[in-house]
DNA sequence: AAAAAACCAACCAATTTACTTGGGATTAAG
DNA sequence: CTTAATCCCAAGTAAATTGGTTGGTTTTTT
């Protein structure tokens, strides 16, 4: 039950571009230099967000990404779908095309794993990339604080 | 988000071993047999189930693997965890020993791994092979009055 | 003694992961 | 109009993981 480092490099190079919505086009680089992540490869990773319709680039000097829509219209589930592709802890209980299985009496584990399946979809589907920068002010703000104690 | 067929099978094969709880040990051969999944893989996972105490083997002809513990107290979530490792979708929100992360803002992104984590283990640790037997057992008892309609 | 079973160790091909390499195309700035 | 910054694309790759297989040994019942 494990997300692959797509997933994980991901989110946070779409929570970055999204805490810097409204600043013009964010450059790989500068995410990649953030984030401590291979530019070359969140280069890979962002070209599905891209074809996915997630973030929209603008090339040439000065040229970056940014959000194709407002960032509290962006579910993490969006992101980890485009990466990790759909999902589905077995293919049985996939969102779109479940696998057929014959095995009748696995409707039993079908049901665990549907359950599963919906409770994963829940959770990343219930945040959004605004809920994050909101998150984020949240615990700048509460830091900030710590020096009055 | 997937599961490999370890934890798929070896679900599978602990529900296969409590359906007949009760009625001696449960040769492998049999349950490779009826889960339809080959007997040497499933040797090195039922393995692993025994070394973690969650079963106990009998050797030696008519011999097998009966429960080591009744089926309400033997959870899904005991056997993913034997057989796929630690329930976290990052390193960093591993439920025993969490690895170390430097980033801070990074601290947003980890809440979300959090949470998605708890919502994996709740599931999990919902459902006991007892649970899953009654759930056969009522898919058996409406599909038998499937005859009468 | 023979058969049935668990136990064990090593090997393996295919796939996936997490990149790297090496370019080409586009555009803003000077 | 050149240059630098930037996105875009294709291919290669080492290491790990997956999902097994092979070939036994040991234990116990019949």
């Amino acid at each position: 039950m494990k997300l692959s480092t797509k997933g994980e490099y991901g989110v946070r190079a779409m929570f970055d571009i999204a805490m810097r919505h409204g600043e013009g086009p964010i450059s790989l680089k500068s995410i990649a230099e953030r984030q401590d992540i291979s530019e070359h490869y969140l280069e890979q990773l962002i070209a599905g967000l891209r074809k996915a319709g997630l973030v929209r680039s603008i090339r040439g000097a000065q040229g970056g990404y940014i959000l194709a829509r407002e960032p509290d219209e962006i579910k993490v589930g969006d992101i980890i779908r485009v990466l990790e592709g759909p999902i589905a802890p077995v293919d049985c209980v996939c969102e779109e095309e479940p696998e057929k299985c014959n095995r009748a009496e696995s409707c039993v584990t079908r049901g665990i794993w549907a359950k599963l399946r919906d409770s994963i979809s829940n959770v990343l589907d219930s945040i959004t990339l605004a809920d994050m920068c909101q998150e984020a002010a949240e615990l700048k703000h509460k830091e900030a604080n710590m020096f009055y104690i």
